[in-house]
RNA sequence: GUACCCAUAGCUCAAUUGGCAGAGCUCCAGAUUGUGGUUCUGGCGGUUUGAGGGUUCGAAUCCCUCUGGGUACCCCA
């Protein structure tokens, strides 16, 4: 290095991160890491096989399986065009993705029902807000091939215990149920005659879904539009016998497990895959906004849409994005790893190569140890391990070289005893497993 | 896609309202050439304020556009 600083040249253009994606810095990790374990040990105990699917996607999957007049495919995705032609597009969630790589592979000569799960990145086009990114992640679980409802329950009770292994408490379950093939279309014809005549009253955006889409005339937020959906003829008024006694059966299983929920008649969801049941999770306890933590539901048409047999089945997605921030709001106690605690610092030429062995022997051995290898003065290698609160620091100078034994300080009380090197390690070992 | 607020050193923020861009923390080094924490001293760090344009004798400050962030919609995890 030269001692006349030089101008450093700046870049004219600093790079960002894309809009409404984020970098997860070290600091968080241990949150991620706790998210995760917990989900795999949970993933576990409920006998759920982890699968991993690729990011990217035939376009059309999502087009077919998550409906085309969703919100997410309508203006959500992430579509591109390979050199070699192909229309692909980054998940806006798993569901689909999920079914096709069990379709695809073969699970289905599994013994039913086939619970997978998965965890990782999803990708929405929309602005960005707290809680909201453009790159988010979840962990989605599948049960595949049972139409009982004890799974639908059984899921929500996972949920619940993801939340709980976390330390989240006051969830509470919004639950529906919007019928089927048989009595959907009969409940909407109900509906689309309830609101022919106040057509006029709604806003924009639901005088489009009158067309496209009217169960989600429901689900709409504007005030007046509120007022009339209350009005309106309720889905578990009209649903089939089947349907009726399915969603029954939920509610029982959920009372059995003391889950809380309430029926919320206008919870639809914005995909159109679902029958019968849908499910969020909600906080219970914010103020204002109620921001879905969880959510899912039963989807027994799908494979078959999708190209399958005709086969039931029910899954959630959780955020782990949103997961994460309510575990800092609510102070969750997330303890870090273990840090070295063991600094080795060495002096002069001799002294720098028997340390570089040492390390590894000290690597070896289980004993974690921090070094500053490049730093060559002993003052500014204790401040580092003094900045890093390590317990003993080792000192390999010259001298110690020559006589090949190793200086052992003790970093509070400030002492330190000279070991001939080969007893360093038992000595170590020792001293690390008594004081802590 | 709509509305409002915001952007100054790596971080947290100043700049007497249009008049010379500063401080604390961090980082690096020295005081102390083989011994950390406290203290003291110095240094790096802004091609002059997210980017580009405009008004002005003069812009971090006023105007326009863009980018990014926050919040509320929409929607969802």
């Amino acid at each position: 290095m030269s001692s006349k600083s030089k101008p450093k040249p700046k870049n004219k253009r600093s790079f960002q991160a894309p809009k409404g994606m984020r970098d997860i810095l070290p600091e968080d990790q241990i949150y991620w890491e706790k998210v995760e374990q917990t989900i795999k040990n949970l993933a576990d105990a409920y006998d759920f096989k982890r699968i991993n699917t690729p990011i990217l996607e035939d376009t059309e999957l999502f087009v077919k399986g998550t409906g085309i007049y969703t919100d997410i495919i309508e203006k959500e995705m992430y579509s591109l065009r390979t050199k070699g032609g192909d229309k692909l597009s980054l998940r806006p969630e798993f569901t689909p993705a999920i079914i096709r790589a069990y379709l695809e592979n073969g699970l289905s000569s599994l013994p039913h029902p086939v619970k997978l799960y998965s965890i990782g990145p999803i990708f929405r086009y929309e602005r960005p807000q707290k809680g909201r990114y453009r790159q988010s992640y979840q962990a989605n679980f599948e049960v595949i091939g049972e139409k009982d409802p004890v799974l639908d329950a059984q899921l929500i009770q996972l949920c619940f215990s993801i939340n709980k292994g976390l330390g989240l408490k006051n969830l509470i379950t919004q639950i529906n149920s919007i019928g089927c093939s048989q009595c959907r279309p009969i409940y909407r014809k109900i509906l689309t005659s309830f609101y022919r005549n106040k057509k006029k009253e709604l806003c924009s955006n639901c005088q489009r879904r009158f067309q496209q889409n009217p169960l989600r005339l429901l689900d709409c937020k504007e005030a007046k539009c509120i007022q009339i959906a209350e009005q309106a003829p309720q889905i578990i008024d009209h649903l089939c016998e089947d349907c009726h006694n399915h969603f029954r059966g939920v509610l029982e299983y959920l009372d059995e497990l003391e889950i809380p929920y309430i029926l919320n008649s206008h919870l639809v969801r914005g995909l159109d895959y679902y029958t019968k049941t849908v499910f969020e999770i909600w906080p219970d306890d914010a103020e204002g906004r109620q921001i879905s933590l969880a959510g899912g539901g039963r989807y027994d048409k799908l494979i078959k849409l999708l190209g399958g047999q005709d086969m039931p089945a029910v899954g959630f997605a959780i955020g782990l994005d949103r997961t994460i921030n309510r575990m800092k709001e609510k102070k969750v106690k997330v303890f870090s790893r273990s840090r070295p605690l063991i600094f080795l610092a060495q002096l002069g030429d001799l002294g720098k190569k028997k340390s570089l062995k040492l390390f590894e022997e000290l690597r070896k051995a289980g004993l974690r140890t921090a070094s500053s290898f490049g730093r060559n003065t002993i003052t500014t290698q204790l401040k580092i391990a003094n900045r890093l609160k390590v317990r003993f620091a080792l000192i390999l100078g010259q001298k110690e070289a020559l006589d090949k034994t190793i200086i052992i300080k003790d970093m509070i009380s400030g002492s330190q005893e000279v070991v001939p090197l080969e007893k360093i390690i038992d000595k170590l070992k020792k001293k690390t497993r008594t004081k802590i």
